[in-house]
DNA sequence: GAAATACTGGAATTATTATTTCATTCCGGC
DNA sequence: GCCGGAATGAAATAATAATTCCAGTATTTC
């Protein structure tokens, strides 16, 4: 029967195209049609139907089986999720590595365990970061700060730390700029300073801190221009916020990691920094190149 | 009817997303609940059958052709083949980037390089992290942590973003732990609280601040056991740590990110946390795997 | 050169999946 | 508190797509 040479079937794309091209000399020629097909148009099989993939490559819907068949499949449905999984691994290739990541799962190795965790877990929230960022907006948020008169800074609990960050890098980079505290109870006064020439950098992640979100409609509602950094486009800040980044960090172990939060942040700031610069050169501050 | 809103329909996935965040208020609650599930999960939506989706987004398989439908499709079909299409480009515009990134490095568009340059040294950073830390003194940083009674925070500057970090961390752990605050002058009293059976994560980078090393080393000579982060073997910290962690962080811009002592910062509080947990299950605190 | 075997094409069949329909619930206005 | 309209859930139905089957054709083997 056919069950002749085939022994294990590939379980990922990378095998399987080893296994096309091992046995490529000894294919039926329609089968090696569509081998040929399948490894230049591996999209096509991914989103296409058995008809319409038969139709392109330039065969019969049951050579496509056939071929399925000889690869090990049961299925042209089976080979066609390997060709699809392909396509997400190759978005979120952290994502599943991270899962299977479980904290106190072995207890070999814990402790370092739990450190290559939040590595990974950057590394990840990084890739997303560089592969998703919007340019446009960055330019503009930039733009906005450059010409604003003071920058207020606002995030609580966890988005805290890279608010301190952000407010050392813009005090280092001689950028005017005001921290909202919450310590003192001095945050109605400091919204009250805010004026539409000013500009207002606001982080928030996820539960949402109610008076982050309470100080932002505020100082929306007055119309100083606000830039956000959230994590959906659900978030409340989407709603009244001038421009705003939707930043995705990984977590692990219940902890959400910061780095690319941190990074955009940094940008912002010596993005506005080098954009003042430049303005004081050409003689007017908030000119953009 | 239901044809009153929608005008034309989103023809590429960024469309559909400005489409779905501009009529997000006025959507009913399960189109609403699907809406935020399709942003989020847009790999699911491409790959999987209508009645899957629906029950991994909590739905039923009809509210989701509505869903469609109220974004201008004529069915699921349709909405579909927008996530796969983005999937098709998102996958070739991503090879290309990565090609020319390499490429053309040179003078690109600003703001995106800058971007570029903190996601880059933070890459670095946590690469090195993950050749260099030394898995022993992990172990042994935990140990001597997770036996303290209070874990005091040492940091100012540019370390103060990692420390507010770790105190959040630990808070959310429920681990006893204190800031040292500079702001109102009270450091003195709270280091003179510290005591042997205490610990101290300090945490500092060249240049020094002149108060963290002054109040590292007062503690020091209280014999509260000291874990130092650091950035050489030259730091003062080193000196008088009873454990030290050398961590090399890229810079960019005049700016070290501070990614791979944020993941180490994390790891530490995790292991804390799990040690707790653990010698707790064993009747007694501090104890050790 | 004939028989057996493997391969291919096309249509019939079966399975799966999207869509429609209808009854019920929920919500806002009178 | 009742009514009307929108929203929802569940199941029936229609459409679509995968698979199988069989007849015909090429290919190999003896």
């Amino acid at each position: 029967m056919s069950e002749t040479a085939v022994a294990e079937l590939p379980r990922d794309f990378d095998e399987l195209r080893a296994s096309i091209l091992a046995q490529r000399e000894s294919l039926p020629k329609r089968i090696a049609q569509i081998a040929a097909y399948a490894l230049d148009n591996p999209d096509e099989i991914a989103f296409g139907t058995a008809a319409s993939i038969a139709i392109s490559a330039g065969v019969q819907p049951s050579t496509l089986i056939r071929f399925a068949q000889h690869l090990g499949f049961d299925g042209f449905t089976s080979l066609q999720s390997v060709f699809r999984e392909r396509l997400r691994e190759r978005n979120s290739s952290y994502e599943e590595r991270l899962n299977t990541l479980r904290v106190g799962d072995g207890t070999a190795a814990g402790n370092h365990r739990i450190l290559d965790g939040f590595l990974t877990a950057s590394r990840k929230s990084l890739d997303v970061m560089s592969r998703t960022l919007d340019e446009a907006t960055l330019d503009r948020a930039i733009d906005v700060l450059a010409r604003a008169e003071t920058i207020y800074i606002l995030a609580r609990r966890r988005s805290y730390p890279v608010a301190s960050y952000l407010a050392y890098a813009l005090g280092k980079l001689e950028v005017r700029n005001q921290m909202i505290e919450s310590a003192a109870g001095l945050d109605p006064e400091m919204i009250s300073f805010a004026t539409p020439r000013d500009a207002v950098i606001v982080i928030s992640f996820s539960p949402y801190a109610p008076a982050t979100i309470e100080d932002a409609r505020g100082l929306a509602e007055r119309d100083v221009p606000l830039i956000a950094i959230t994590d959906s486009a659900f978030s409340p800040l989407a709603g009244f916020a001038k421009l705003w980044f939707e930043v995705a960090e990984a977590d692990f172990g219940g902890f959400r990691t910061l780095a690319s939060t941190m990074a955009l942040s940094m940008a912002l700031a010596v993005g506005v920094g080098e954009a003042r610069r430049a303005g004081r050169g050409k003689g007017r501050r908030g000119g953009v190149a």
